[in-house]
DNA sequence: ATACAACAATTGTATAGACAAATGTAAATG
DNA sequence: CATTTACATTTGTCTATACAATTGTTGTAT
């Protein structure tokens, strides 16, 4: 990936620009590659991310702000994003009993069942975006993405 | 940045999955830094970044096509982002005299203006995002980036 | 108990972006 | 030279997201 010649430019980019620039495209196509995998399934990163982060609780309900802390991506509109995964009957919710302000969420069966195909998918996706990647390599870049 | 810790899972996460949710979480980060740079011009970043692409061309017009080959991030839309410039002042649209079919579009010098002080501001954020790289570590990173 | 502050989620609204269809123009074909 | 094809941009529509204001509930202080 030659950052100069995707963006066009005849200019020597500084090292800093081209570092953030760079980051950028790659950012972009990992986004387009996630976005593609989950396309057949009509779902969002947003709502896959979502779908995981309940899983993980094992059964235990979570509430709308545990799973903003627990998402990859904050966002402002969490109810939403659940309201869609209620829709296709992925996801439950409830007014919590013991504090009516709160609200349970839970994964459904036909939830988890819809998960563990994405699962593979997204699985494949990552070998595919880091075949290039020596285990050195990966452990390396995630040293430096540290420093951020 | 502890990436378990940041998104509050127990699990260890395996290195590849790790590498992507690191890279996401990164990506968060540097998209909102810059992201509160611009916010006092009110403009954003694919704004800022089509502005700079004018800016390149010297005086020479440039057409949506270029443009959209040139943009860090592709976008389906740039007429409607193109408008926004214009509305602010900071660029001109004219048809093409030679190609109907085309669009001259150039930055104004109240947009170039603009654009200087938004340098600034842009190459100040880009030092502090990168405050803990050395040159020897930006190289390496770019090196990895490559290999996505 | 009553008033007030804090909390958790939801809703309204405005803006941004994705995608497809439509418009207008130029080039190519017969 | 009429028709078709390709090109460049624009427009329509639907969805996603950001941000602020609102609703309903609980906790706290007097």
């Amino acid at each position: 990936m030659n950052v100069e010649q995707i963006i066009k430019t005849e200019r020597t980019l500084p090292l800093k620009t081209r570092t953030v620039i760079h980051f950028a495209l790659v950012s972009n196509k990992i986004n387009e590659q996630f976005g593609a995998a989950l396309k057949p399934y009509g779902i969002s990163k947003q709502q896959f991310n979502v779908l995981r982060i309940l899983r993980g609780q094992h059964g235990k309900p979570a509430n709308l702000s545990t799973i903003n802390e627990r998402m990859v991506t904050k966002m402002s509109n969490t109810t939403r994003l659940v309201d869609k995964l209620i829709t296709k009957g992925y996801v439950e919710r409830w007014i919590c009993e013991t504090n009516r302000r709160k609200v349970e969420i839970l994964i459904t069966e036909k939830g988890k069942t819809v998960l563990e195909k994405m699962d593979t998918i997204m699985l494949n996706t990552e070998d595919i975006l880091l075949k290039d990647f020596s285990e050195k390599e990966l452990e390396q870049l995630n040293i430096l993405l540290d420093k951020f």
